[in-house]
DNA sequence: GATGGTTGTAATCGAATGATTACCTCACGG
DNA sequence: CCGTGAGGTAATCATTCGATTACAACCATC
């Protein structure tokens, strides 16, 4: 396989075991197993662990920004709206949004933090200018993709229909599409 | 020290290392250096990491379930302003919402999963019965902590007044009180 | 002043992990 | 055919980590 679609599929790999097991979490074996390459070649092709968590998420807002601006293109009429069914839509690659709320967490870190700082101040620039939403609709739209970053990291699609108080709040958060996105939840028992 | 004092101040510590480094990125020795005791007093007092853990996080609900009801009683006006302001208190216990955070990614883990979907749940049940939110008022209440809780684990507060996308941002979260909460959100320098 | 429980630590162990090294294989151009 | 570079792995290394063991100091109280 040529190296370029090989870093692909690693990368594609990474964001999964990153998404469910946290970066600390992970090992490079983790991936390597799941992108079924060896260990090695993980580290050489990206360097470090370090690196390659960093890859995982620059090529996460990459694929952010294309579903937003697919979703604001067009009429600006339901704009808002096109905006959260497109969020919603990332959830179809296993692990991204995770990804990026697992980078949330570290701030604290010197090489992580500064990238999981500024990926997140050019969404928010993105909302403000490009969107052009006011401040506090642009608030509300963040704070609603967390919790549903949230909603997907405690695997909740286990307790949907088991317990009412988390169907009742997965129905308000998936509007009308609970049903196609519980398939693509990531479920508890998921090896990674 | 008594066996309980000591419980609690390594509860405290490890509340504080487990939300600057994520569950899987702390040692049971930064949690003992945090505490000033030995690492195998640490894991003898508690048995295991995980339940080290999930004592943080048991803990970590009494105390916000103490600021709720706080908040909550006495005259039903200003009700949810009062509990974000509960809920801003929080952050005066460092790490104690990212050790929750970092619960709200670990629901594939069998063991923690569980615990931090039941915590998640009781909070909302909370919201809905004790408190009488409607439904909606209580996912945007959940959906705005979860942006706070985003916020301090990026260390935002390092971008304050340096980047205008990130001091808008906070300035909209954080309302009134910018000031007196940036002093204790951690910092990017934290050890831990 | 022995006894025994409580509070703690030093030393150490086995497993896991990120990284390195050395090597293998195969396609392709000269 | 013969290099030679690209794609890839097996073996291994030094650290780190969670956990265990064995032991020490203190302090009641009979």
């Amino acid at each position: 396989m040529a190296a370029d679609d090989r870093r692909e599929s690693i990368l594609h790999a990474a964001t999964a075991v990153f998404g469910a097991k946290t970066y600390a979490g992970t090992t490079t074996d983790d991936v390597a197993r799941a992108a079924g390459v060896s260990q090695p070649y993980v580290v050489r092709l990206f360097g470090t662990k370090q690196k390659l968590f960093l890859a995982v998420l620059d090529r996460a807002l990459v694929k952010l920004f294309a579903a937003f601006r697919a979703a604001v293109a067009g009429e600006p009429a339901e704009r808002t709206q096109r905006m959260g069914d497109a969020y919603i839509g990332l959830l179809a690659e296993r692990g991204l949004l995770q990804s990026l709320s697992a980078a949330f967490l570290l701030g604290g870190d010197s090489e992580i933090g500064p990238a999981a700082r500024g990926h997140f101040a050019d969404v928010w620039r993105f909302l403000r200018t490009e969107v052009g939403m006011d401040a506090e609709t642009a608030q509300m739209f963040l704070a609603q993709g967390m919790l549903i970053n949230t909603l997907v990291g405690l695997r909740v699609g286990a307790a949907y229909g088991e317990d009412a108080a988390m169907t009742e709040l997965l129905d308000l958060c998936i509007p009308e599409k609970v049903d196609e996105v519980l398939i693509q939840l990531p479920t508890v028992g998921d090896a990674w």
